[in-house]
Parts: C-alpha cells; structure tokens; sequence
RNA sequence: GCCGGUGUGAUGGAAUUGGUAGACGUAGUGGACUCAAAAUCCACCGCUGGCGACAGCGUGCCGGUUCGAGUCCGGCCACCGGCACCA
C-alpha cells in the first residue's frame, strides 16, 4: 500500500481532536509544562510558511514532554485587533469584525491541517468582549494607580495610517507597519508609564533564561546610564539644569545647550537681544520630522541666547548659552553643560562657532578630535581634581556637587514612557469619560466592558479625530461621578495592548469573574518556554513584562516575571534568498506544500531546513529529501512486524544513540541534527532489518516530529494507544559505546591512519598499537620518538624528531 | 559611530565545545531494475598531483598560543540584525 498522507493526516487529525488528547487540566497531579508561541496576527492572506517555523517547533517540544510524563499546555489565539483588518475593511467595505471571523476561521483550517497539538477548547479572541473586558479591566488598574495618564506631548504621526506610534513603532524615521513618513505632532494622549518599571525591568532579566541577544537588546532599550544632575547660575537669575554622565569633566564645560524647546527660552524672551533670530531657529527645529533631526545631524546648528550668560560653577567663569537642536528636549533635562574637549558632539559644535576647547582630561589631542576614553586619562586644568582618574574624579566631584548642594548622582534611561492612544476604530475602547466638572473619570468595573459600538463609517478622519469621535450618541454620556454631562474618551488602545497579558488568559480562558482565576495561575505561572520573534524584544517582549510586573504587584499574578525561557527563530526566506514578500513573488504558500507533500513533510522539512535560530531559505528541491525518508519509513513498517519489543544486536548501538541524540536536541531547539539522528537510524534499518522493538522507538521517536505517520504506523503495528501518548523511550548509556574504538593515530599533530582499541584502554596500549601500525612504523625509521600524547578513546600523537 | 551575530564543498548545513573537518539532506556522476522514463535500490562525490598505494593543500584574510585550532588570542575584510546627536 502506498503512503497516502492526505488520508492518513485528515483521520488522525479527526481522532485527536475528539479523544482530547491535547487538552491541558488545570490542577493535574503530572508536573505542568506550558509552552506558549506568539499568536497570529489573522491576516487576509493567510497562514505563510514562515509561520510554521516557531508552530512546529514549540509543538514537537510540547508532544515531547507529554510524551515524557508532563501535563501540558499548549495553545492558541488570535491577536486579531489592527490596522490591517480596518484598512481592509475600509477598502472593501466589510465590517472589521466580519473580516476578522473570515480571517480567523481560515488561519484555524490552516493551523489544524498541519496537525499542531493546540489544545482548541483554549482559544482566545482578543477583539472578543469577554475578552478586552479584562484588557479594559487591566488599563483601569494602571489608572487608579497612576500608571496611566493624559498628556499632550510631541508624538509621531503616521501620515498615512493617521494615527499616532508608540516610539517602538517608528522605524528608521517611518512607520514600521506601512513605511510611511512620520511627523511629530502635538497630541493630547494617553500615556502608561513603563519608565516606572526601568530599573526592574533590566535587573530581572539577570534570572532568566532568554537568550543572551535578547537580554542585550532589551538593555540597550532601555537605555540606563548613571551621572549627575548639576545646577548652573545664569545672569537671569534662573538655574539651569543639566544631566551629564562625565560630571568629572565639569572644569572643562565652555559653554551650555538646551534644546530648542527649552521652557527657559521662552522665560527669558524680553532678556534676549537677539528673539528674532532665536525665534526662527526654534520655529525652523518644531518643523522638522524627528527623522529630518537626525539626517541632517552631520552639521551642527544653533543660536547663541543673547543677553543671558551662565557661569561654570567650578570654574566660576561665565560661559555662553545656546539651543542647537542636538540636544533632546525629551532625554535628561533638556539642556547639557558642553565640554568640547572630551564629547564629540560639542567638539564638533565647538569648532563650528568657535568655542574655546580645554583639555581636562590629559592623554589625547584635543586639538584634533575630543578625548573621550574614560579608561586611561588623568585629570588635568581641573583644581581640586587634578592628578586623579576619570574614576575617582567622578566620585570626587559628585560629592562636592553634592556638600555645595548644586548638584547629585542621578541615573537616566532612553526608555520613554508608553503612548497608548491611537486614532483607529478597530482596537479596544478606553474605559474613561471626560466630565466638565470632574476632569476624567474612568468608568466603574461594573460597566465593563465597554462595546465598541457598531459604526457605519470607520474611516481616518485627517483632523486627527478617532472615527469613534463622531459617533455622537455613543460619545456623549454622563459623568458616573456626578452624573452631569461627560463625553466618551473616543481614541483606542495600541494592538499591544491586547497581546501584552493573552498568555494569562489562556490559562482559565472562559472566566467572567476575573482575567483568570488565582488557582489557574498559581497551578500554570510561569510560561515555561515562550518562543518568538526577535522584532517583538522592544514591542511585545518589554511591554508584556512591564504589564505583568503591574499585576504581579497588584497581587493578580503569583510571578514577577511571566516568561521563565525565551527563544527566537529565524526567518524563513524564499528561494532567491530575499525575504518572502507578496510584491517580490516568491511566497511559499504552505497550503501547496501540505497538497504535494503531505503536513508531516511540510513540518519535517521547516525543522530540517537548517539551524533554528538562523535565517533559511526555502528550497523546494529540499523538500523532497523529507518526503523521501518518510516514504522509507512507510516501507519498513507498513507490514506489520512480529516478534518481541527487544533490539538486535546489530541496530542496538545506533537505537541508543538515536534516543539520547533525539531527546537532547529537542531540549537544545537542534531539531535539524535531531531529523539527521533519525535518518541515519532509518538508513541502518536498511542495512539490518528492524526487529518490532526498534520500530516502535523509532515511530515514538518519529511522533512529535511527524505525527500523522507515526500515528498510521503505530496503529498497522498493532502497539497499544495513540502514539503521541506513549511514552518517550529510555536509552542505557552503557549501550551507546563500542568495546572497541577506533583512534586517530597523529605524528606531529597530523592524522595519518587510525587504529583500533578496546575503550577505555591505557595509554600504553593505545601507544603500542599505534607504533605497532605498519604505516607508522614506517614513518618513524630512523626517527626519535621523544613524546607521545594520547586523549582517551581519541588519538594518539607522536611527536619525532 | 556604538552593540550583537555570521563567514565551512556545487548547495542547505554538521562537527561530542581544543582532539579523525564536511554527519544528514539536495544537486551531480556511475550502476541495478525497466522496452523506456519516473519511482526505488546500491556505489561514488572538498581541491591539486598520481594508473595506483599515496602525497600536498583546505573552514573569509594576516599573524599568534598549542603536541594539536573551524573552535582560543591579536589585527583586518565582507555581510546580516539592532540602536543611533540619549550628553
């Protein structure tokens, strides 16, 4: 009989799902294991076959420690709120949430036909009201503890989603979602503040087992340095304050920046002798996108403040004042003291208007280029710091600073807070009204959840208006504070929103009374095992910890950190080599594969395709190599096989082997060399026909990867059960050696035959059969042998002279 | 510019972490089966020289450590990812 996958996988798919075998019990005695993959954005085009790289993978984890005894929970959902559906909807005039059902009940046939072990009875929705019930729930939570907040702030304006982004979402100055400009725009928005949660989010990933980039990342994101925050007098009377991270190089500072947006320049307007001038230059700064800021960042530009003067409080000297837009109104304070000697930035801006440069720190020239090596230079033009490392210098003089009470230690972050406004339609409500009286009020727990109402027309309004603003019955209602008269917040919340606590819902999907209930995440908390994408490190990865952190403190979640393990993929590229783009044509669609060559050899194929964590292109040709070993399999057990479970003693080396090398390359994410263990098995099976014992391992091998096929086998074999539920086989270490192993024999370091040697023998016998090889004694006529070195059950090394 | 990563046959990729480089797959070559093709099975398959046993070379480049380096160290080059006037 042929190998007909197309039935087979259809007929087990059916089983599975009706015998349960992949639900998950909360409260189960077996030790859980919960194993999480990003869920799906329902997209209309489609599952692509990049998708089923983390799926399949996560899912032969998953099969694995069910396999070995774990009660396992492994699910799905749908990220299903965003712009794309919206659009969609807009251009084709269909209600978003008729588009999400239609895109949700295709990735659902794709994702079951590829035979994953979700467990189906978990799904979750996030533009489900059961469900952003709890995300509204979670947003009021992070308002009564003044997390969130409303703020009228410079932001980026997508021009063409006209919609504001999270910093996250910009990309090289654009739109990371359509790669369209973005501008800054003054908005009222609502902001969370995860610039709270800096400091822990950077020292909790110490405890965790991500992988080493994405810790980096992360870090870096956030962006954490240490200096000091010192005041300087000016001739207006006013202090300004700066934050820098070499408060040792203070005797050196010849002049002060603030960014044009500086509260200060508009306080000493009537002072300056030059506003005009002043005024240009700060109008000209507003006008730039923050994408034109930094293009343009090569030449350094600014204006002098005229008429105002600072003085160097080291140094007591008056030094000039300028804006320059090099500096960020949103980083530190605004404003820098500049020491043109040891930053290159002021170095460069030093040398464009002329500024005196001093050296404070001796070991470079300053004349060419600024110092800044904070390692080797000695303190020099400095008073009291003279002599002194960068190190001790800076510690001296924050404690000065400090006494003289102008100054103190203070630690920065890049990160900034988080704007979770947007002006789309197709996203959860926020749960507050506006009163005139109240200010804003957030709507009572009782009222939750706020529907999104049903809208006739959901399209961007060029105002910058939500489209929910001119839903007029629904906006206008009543303060429940005072009952007087309040409108609807009318902005929804960012797509992270709903994706930043799904994996608790997942635990205890159904509950009406609580986002979970404390013993469903007290028995599942932590996520074990969460593998994803590396774009989501600086998106979803740091606001879900953030989120999680907020609830761990509420007291809701019983962990501080929701995500025990962490790794990525990735990317699976097409043919030519290039990302897999619609507009370049060179989509593989996983529909057509699993038509020609069956699900197991799709999921085979994308696990073999090459290492795990690195990019791969797809190679149809490939794919047949896959097909081909699960073609062989089928021969050799499609009859069934009599006999006992035991291993012949020619195959039982190779058996023992297989199940070490399979089971720690699951655990390793090797799945490529786990598929090449199990070939290699497969083509030693060709050579000495398999007893029933080594057929049953090799299928119970073969059963997270291929399941379909195990499973057909399993059952023509005759072996009791399913053969996803039986159990992991166990391998004798003693049985995957040789008594003899065959040794490299070098002279001088250079292989020049092998021998062979009982295991685990002397040295000295491993030499005498190494000097008694005909070859070596030939090399070593006339030749001294002044010393050997010999690595056990390895090589011998002669060394001649 | 800063922070990560990668570089191995025609090709996707392996290599017990300093110990026989190229597992496994694809492509290719030869053979078996077949009227023939496909499929399948068997064998070969880094480069150079040699009929051959064999010899020399070989993991981006240059140097070093070591009995021994794809693996460690120093200096380059190329490509990929992240950040980017963050004081």
């Amino acid at each position: 009989m042929k190998y007909d996958f197309g039935r087979i996988e259809k007929k087990w798919q059916k089983i599975w799902e009706d015998k349960k075998v992949y639900a998950a019990v909360t409260g189960s005695e077996k030790p859980k294991f919960y194993g999480l993959i990003e869920f799906p954005y329902p997209s209309g085009e489609g599952l692509h076959v990049g998708h089923p790289r983390p799926y399949t993978a996560m899912d032969i984890v998953t099969r694995y420690k069910r396999m070995q005894g774990f009660n396992v929970l492994f699910p799905i959902g749908f990220d299903a709120f965003g712009l794309p559906t919206e659009n969609y909807a807009i251009k084709n005039k269909i209600h978003p949430s008729i588009v999400t059902k239609r895109n949700i009940a295709r990735f659902t046939e794709q994702l079951k036909m590829l035979g994953y072990g979700f467990d189906w009875d978990r799904v979750v929705d996030t533009t489900q009201p059961e469900y952003y019930h709890w995300t509204q729930w979670i947003f009021l939570k992070l308002y009564e503890k003044g997390l969130a907040y409303k703020a009228t702030i410079p932001v980026n304006w997508c021009t063409s989603c006209k919609c504001v982004l999270a910093n996250e979402e910009v990309v090289n100055g654009v739109c990371e979602r359509c790669h369209s400009e973005v501008v800054r725009k003054e908005k009222s928005q609502w902001m969370l503040k995860i610039t709270e949660y800096a400091q822990r989010l950077i020292d909790d990933l110490d405890g965790l087992d991500y992988i080493e980039r994405v810790k980096i990342q992360q870090k870096n994101w956030i962006g954490r340095s240490v200096g000091a925050e010192i005041d300087f007098d000016t001739t207006a009377g006013d202090r300004i304050r700066v934050f820098t991270t070499r408060p040792d190089t203070l005797f050196g500072a010849t002049y002060m920046v603030m960014a044009p947006e500086h509260a200060l320049v508009a306080a000493w307007q009537s002072r300056l002798e030059n506003p005009e001038e002043v005024r240009a230059y700060q109008e000209a700064a507003a006008r730039k996108s923050d994408f034109e800021r930094t293009e343009l960042a090569k030449d350094k530009t600014g204006v002098e403040l005229k008429g105002v003067r600072a003085v160097n409080p080291a140094t007591g000297e008056e030094i000039p004042i300028f804006i320059s837009d090099y500096v960020l109104a949103t980083y530190g304070t605004g404003a820098i003291m500049a020491v043109p000697g040891h930053d290159t930035r002021d170095w460069e801006f030093a040398r464009a208007f002329g500024l005196p440069i001093v050296e404070v720190v001796a070991g470079g020239d300053v004349t060419k280029e600024a110092f800044t090596d904070c390692e080797t230079g000695v303190m020099v033009n400095s008073g009291f710091l003279d002599g002194m490392t960068v190190e001790s210098a800076k510690k001296k003089i924050t404690q000065w600073l400090t006494e003289k009470g102008i100054g103190s230690e203070k630690v920065n972050y890049k990160l900034r807070d988080w704007v979770f406004s947007r002006q789309r339609y197709w996203g959860e409500p926020i749960p507050m009204v506006y009163c005139d009286t109240c200010g804003w009020v957030p709507l009572p727990e009782s009222q939750l959840p706020l529907l999104l109402p049903e809208v006739e027309n959901y399209e961007t309004t060029d105002n910058g208006e939500s489209p929910l603003d001119r839903m007029t019955d629904w906006v206008e209602t009543t303060c429940p504070h005072c009952g007087g008269h309040a409108r609807r917040e009318t902005d929804t919340m960012p797509q992270w929103a709903g994706s930043s606590w799904y994996f608790l819902r997942y635990m205890d999907p159904h509950n009406n009374e609580a986002l979970a209930s404390p013993e469903a995440l007290e028995y599942w908390s932590p996520v074990d095992w969460y593998n994803g994408g590396m774009e989501h490190t600086t998106l979803h990865l740091l606001y879900s910890r953030f989120w999680h952190k907020f609830l761990y403190d509420l007291g809701v979640v019983p962990t501080s950190e929701p995500y025990k393990k962490r790794t990525s993929h990735g990317m699976i590229l097409g043919e030519d080599g290039q990302k897999m783009s619609k507009s370049r044509g060179n989509v593989i669609n996983p529909n057509d594969v699993v038509a020609e060559f069956g699900a197991d050899t799709l999921r085979l194929y994308i696990m073999f395709i090459g290492d795990f964590e690195k990019a791969a292109p797809w190679s149809t040709n490939a794919v047949k190599g896959c097909k081909r070993f699960l073609d062989r399999i089928w021969n050799l057990a499609e009859k069934r096989i009599e006999g006992d479970g035991g291993y012949s003693s020619a195959n039982e080396k190779i058996v023992h082997r297989t199940i070490r090398k399979v089971g720690e390359d699951i655990e390793n994410m090797k799945f490529n060399t786990a598929i090449a263990a199990m070939m290699s098995l497969v083509n030693a099976f060709y050579e000495t026909k398999p007893t029933r014992g080594e057929i049953r391992t090799l299928l119970t091998l073969l059963s997270p990867f291929a399941p379909h096929i195990a499973e057909e086998l399993w059952e023509i074999q005759g072996f009791e059960g399913l053969a996803c539920q039986a159990q992991w086989p166990v391998y004798d270490e003693a049985k995957t050696v040789d008594a003899d192993r065959e040794i490299a024999v070098q002279v001088g370091g250079k292989l020049k035959t092998t021998v062979t040697v009982p295991a685990d023998c002397d040295d000295e016998v491993a030499i005498a059969a190494a000097t008694s090889d005909e070859k070596i004694r030939r090399l070593m006529e006339g030749k001294q042998l002044v010393r050997t070195i010999v690595v056990k059950n390895k090589l011998v090394n002669l060394i001649l002279k």
